[in-house]
DNA sequence: CTAGCCTTGACC
DNA sequence: GGTCAAGGCTAG
């Protein structure tokens, strides 16, 4: 992972590093054929294109032998032009691309959106390239419904953006497919709607402006920037950002409380170290059976090989964010609510734990000027806790594949919300490291203040210090 | 009807 | 003038 950070270095001198011809190499989002360009509103392949013209051009009806659910791919795309059109709707091919004049040649309102949308994944490539992750077809040999997206969307191999995909505003988790559908459906005139035969409904595309009530509001992406210091519990939250990094703010338990008000600082610390464990609850059902082929981490043992190893880490950024959205330099804002002076625990503690504050204040200061925000706080949190280089894991490979999912989606998040910062990515990344100097420091202090004999033996922490230091990395 | 190739023409 | 996403053509 730290090699990962390592490498998103030099990600944003390297963003532009790419071969235009790359596009290409995708795969069609209706059959899985060979991409051949931009073919009303997404990458499609030359055979969906030209169906896609037929049918909406000639106000075709099809009917479904089946229960309108059929598998499309390459073989067996001729089958069912029922599922064929219905996928192609549902992945975000627009109608209203195709010509009701049937002009020839030229350009139309897309134009600008496939601009666009060819920079964001050139982007978005390098940066992936540039972690060092790998970019793996999907599976296309399953339908429409039973296509086991990866979870952001759009993401490599993932799943090819489409253009529709700067706008979700699907529910968190939806598929892509259905996502894109829902959304398309609902953007379209009546008349655009196909139907099943029986109900009488045109499918007639008519060249107006009615695809784009605001064609420019595509253009922009609207995550809405909701940043730490500005009540982060009101804010919408719900619309405008990749499914799984809204399900992962969703998932972050401390979402649900911004200051501790119980009392014993112990007990709350042995509630924040249990809340971490509901992270895996709570995370099982997002990521269980989005990997076809993968076993989930459902088994307690891998769980708490990872919590054993990133619990520091996770309090650690858990006192960072609070000290963010608290934001004054010159006082604390503790776990339990209580403010207290800077330049007393500078006077009053000794060195050692002086120097940690302080060394967590300048984190804070970086991450404060940053204006990281709440979604990328949670993106944070759950990277650090899947570690797929945490020793002995039984389900290494799956833990590696969430971790790569959720660096997707930041990676997409932070293009699309912060356009203007390229390497925003690599700014949030490379505090990560700095999380873990800094929590390791923390420990030591805690294991030194136990040896001294003043921190208990039963206590929490000391328990899951040994643990983690018994089964180290 | 399909799908690969060709032609067209606005935009850069 | 080049690009590339529209529509057109046509062998299979």
């Amino acid at each position: 992972m730290l090699d990962a950070q390592n490498n998103v270095i030099n990600a944003s001198v390297r963003v532009m590093d790419f071969t235009p011809d790359e596009d290409l190499e995708e795969l069609c989002p209706v059959c899985g054929d060979k991409v051949s360009g931009y073919h009303y509103g997404l990458l499609t392949c030359e055979s969906c294109k030209g169906f896609f013209k037929r049918t909406v051009q000639n106000n075709k009806r099809y009917t479904c032998t089946q229960n309108q659910d059929c598998g499309i791919d390459k073989t067996q795309r001729k089958r069912c032009p029922y599922c064929r059109f219905q996928k192609c709707l549902s992945v975000g091919m627009r109608l209203e691309a195709v010509r009701a004049d049937r002009m020839r040649g030229g350009r139309n309102k897309f134009g600008p959106m496939y601009k666009r949308d060819r920079a964001l994944k050139q982007q978005k490539r390098a940066l992936i390239r540039a972690s060092g992750f790998k970019i793996e077809p999907i599976p296309t040999h399953l339908s429409t419904g039973q296509i086991e997206y990866p979870l952001t969307g759009s993401l490599p191999g993932l799943h090819p953006p489409s253009l529709s995909s700067p706008e979700y505003d699907c529910p968190p988790l939806c598929p892509p497919a259905l996502g894109i559908g829902l959304q398309s459906y609902s953007s379209f005139p009546a008349q655009y709607q196909y139907t099943a035969p029986g109900h009488n409904r045109s499918i007639k595309a008519e060249y107006t402006d009615t695809y784009s009530s605001s064609p420019d509001s595509s253009l922009g992406y609207p995550y809405p920037d909701v940043c730490m210091p500005a009540s982060p519990h009101t804010s919408p939250m719900n619309l405008g950002a990749p499914p799984l990094v809204l399900e992962l703010v969703s998932c972050d338990p401390d979402e649900e409380q911004p200051v501790m008000r119980h009392g014993g600082s112990d007990a709350v610390l042995c509630c924040r170290v249990g809340k971490k464990l509901c992270l895996f609850q709570a995370t099982e059902g997002t990521f269980q059976n989005k990997n076809v082929n993968e076993k989930s981490t459902e088994n307690v043992g891998d769980q708490m090989r990872l919590l054993h190893n990133c619990w520091s880490e996770l309090l650690l950024l858990d006192h960072i964010c609070r000290q963010v959205h608290h934001g004054r330099e010159n006082s604390l804002l503790l776990i339990t609510g209580q403010e207290i002076e800077l330049s007393g625990v500078f006077t009053d503690a000794g060195l050692t734990l002086a120097g940690l504050v302080q060394r967590g204040q300048e984190l804070a200061k970086r991450l404060q000027l940053l204006q990281v925000d709440r979604r990328e706080m949670a993106c944070l949190k759950f990277l650090i806790l899947f570690n797929p280089n945490v020793k002995l894991l039984e389900n290494q490979q799956f833990v590696e594949n969430i971790q790569e999912q959720i660096n997707s989606a930041l990676i997409e998040y932070t293009l699309y919300s912060y356009p203007q910062c390229l390497d925003r990515f690599s700014q949030l990344i490379l505090r990560l490291p700095e999380v873990r100097s800094l929590s390791a420091q923390a420990e030591d202090y805690l294991c030194y203040k136990h040896l001294c004999g003043e921190v208990p033996c039963n206590n929490l922490l000391i328990e899951m210090l040994h643990a983690k230091r018994s089964t180290a990395i």
